[in-house]
RNA sequence: GUGGUUGUAGCUCAGUUGGUUAGAGCGCCUGGUUGUGGCCCAGGAGGUCGGGGGUUCGAAUCCCCUCAUCCACCCCA
């Protein structure tokens, strides 16, 4: 049982799930599309530097979490824990140009951490990032962009967390700001928190102990601390909000987890996904690339897939599934066989979907196959048959049988509804 | 990393206070039709009871270890 087990927090996605995931990943292009984003595909390896100078050294996932080897050149490389730094190690370019890009990405991503419900250690994102606008109307777009997306999945029930961090030149500020409010409270919160204090006061806010929370709602705004840009550009992208016509709160706890952050940070959550109920989270970012003088700025989000689907069942929305042949050539006896072989690649050739028995079984156990499948047709060819240059084409759903020449067969199957 | 849950046939699961040869449903194969699916009937194949050790006359069952699973903490998608 374990041999046929992939490792911890990794899963097949198997033929019966595939079309869901295609349907997905082929609504996001398509949506993406409408706002001018095109898919870039970067390396699943990168150099663990990236990440530790991109996300952050004092973060989690850079902490602890990263799956990181040394290569037979003695490089340090690690499987992305997330997507942003590798688009924007391999964007950096344009966006020195000065063009900008708006780029979308799928694909697997890598955490150790514990598995949990919607938590795996290779799971699947699909992110997008808009680079080179530092508008306030890209947040918000950025964020009308998810919405729309989400809406044409069929998705309902999902709420949309706004707030800001301020600049990355308030957040050195603000977190000393933070730091001396928290120190004389420090007993009350828990160990984590304790911890969290001096490495990343940040964090504290978002803490799920009771006791946390109810030190940092006594806290006063810590909008008020920001600088007066930061605080109108905040204004701005909510107004923009409005006139895309999103429907978000803005969160005075959200703080997110990336070192990268600055200003705009925003999470869809949903209640179909259990203690992890974050099902897409993202702003506005300063990264900065090993060899590049100046961070990477951009906006951008990133889903998860596996998270999708499960809100998708959770709301019983259909999912594709995969396409039965339509055709299903039984034979019996060897030379039946062979001319079988033949005929299911002209039907192919044709366009039509065949599944060729490949051994002369019983004629039963043949029928059973085809019923199994869903076929729509099952074609019989026995030596009579054969020698006279005809086969039985039957309708499953109907049991209606009809024997035609060999020559009429693409005709009669392709005819019934294309 | 911490805590708990579960692990028996391909799948979903029964299995009594430890007691002969470990069961069911679904699926699969064969037959009931000289060459015809679904429904029905009969038969059949398929199991190191996750793995290792221990207790015992005897372990799927009790104990220890280990691996895996799911869930929670944590963190985040």
């Amino acid at each position: 049982m374990a041999s046929v087990s992939p490792p911890p927090g990794t899963s097949d996605i198997l033929p019966c799930d595939s079309p869901a995931w295609r349907w997905v990943e082929s609504v996001a292009a398509e949506v993406f599309l409408l706002y001018g984003y095109g898919e870039i595909r970067t390396p699943v390896l990168e150099f663990t530097e990236l990440f530790q100078r991109g996300i952050g050294g004092e973060t989690d996932i850079v902490r602890k979490e990263m799956y990181t080897f040394t290569d037979k050149g003695g490089r340090s490389l690690t499987l992305r824990p997330e997507g942003t730094a590798g688009v924007m190690r391999a964007l950096a370019g344009e966006a020195a140009s000065g063009n900008g890009a708006r780029v979308f990405y799928l694909g697997p991503m890598f955490r150790g951490e514990r598995p949990a419900a919607g938590r795996r250690r290779q799971f699947h994102q699909i992110g997008v990032e808009d680079v080179g606008s530092d508008s306030p109307a890209a947040d918000a777009e950025s964020i009308a962009m998810l919405v729309r997306f989400l809406d044409t999945l069929g998705i309902a029930g999902y709420r949309i967390l706004v707030n800001t961090r301020g600049s990355s030149a308030d957040a050195a500020s603000v977190s000393e700001i933070l730091k001396e409010r928290l120190k004389p409270l420090a007993d009350s919160l828990c160990a984590d928190c304790q911890s969290r204090l001096d490495r990343n006061p940040w964090r504290v806010l978002d803490c799920k102990n009771t006791l946390c929370q109810a030190v940092v709602d006594a806290l006063p705004d810590i909008t008020e601390s920001f600088s007066e840009d930061s605080r109108s550009r905040f204004d701005e992208v909510k107004r923009c909000l409005d006139a895309f016509g999103v429907d978000y709160e803005v969160s005075p706890r959200l703080v997110r987890g990336l070192d990268y952050y600055a200003h705009t940070v925003f999470e869809v959550v949903h209640s179909g996904l259990g203690a992890q109920d974050a099902l897409a989270g993202g702003g506005r970012y300063e990264v900065p690339v090993p060899g590049v003088k100046r961070p990477v700025a951009g906006v951008g989000f990133a889903l998860g897939m596996e998270r999708l689907l499960m809100v998708l069942e959770s709301l019983s929305v259909e999912l594709p599934s995969l396409d039965p042949p339509k055709v299903y050539l039984a034979a019996l006896g060897s030379d039946a066989l062979l001319a079988n072989l033949k005929m299911a690649e002209a039907l192919r050739a044709a366009g039509v979907g065949v599944v060729a028995s490949l051994d002369a079984r019983s004629l039963k156990s043949q029928m059973r196959t085809a019923n199994r499948i869903g076929a729509e047709f099952a074609v019989i060819r026995g030596g009579d048959e054969l020698t006279r240059g005809v086969v039985a084409c039957r309708t499953m759903s109907d049991s209606s049988q009809v024997e035609l020449p060999e020559s009429d067969l693409l005709e009669f199957v392709a005819g019934r509804n294309g």
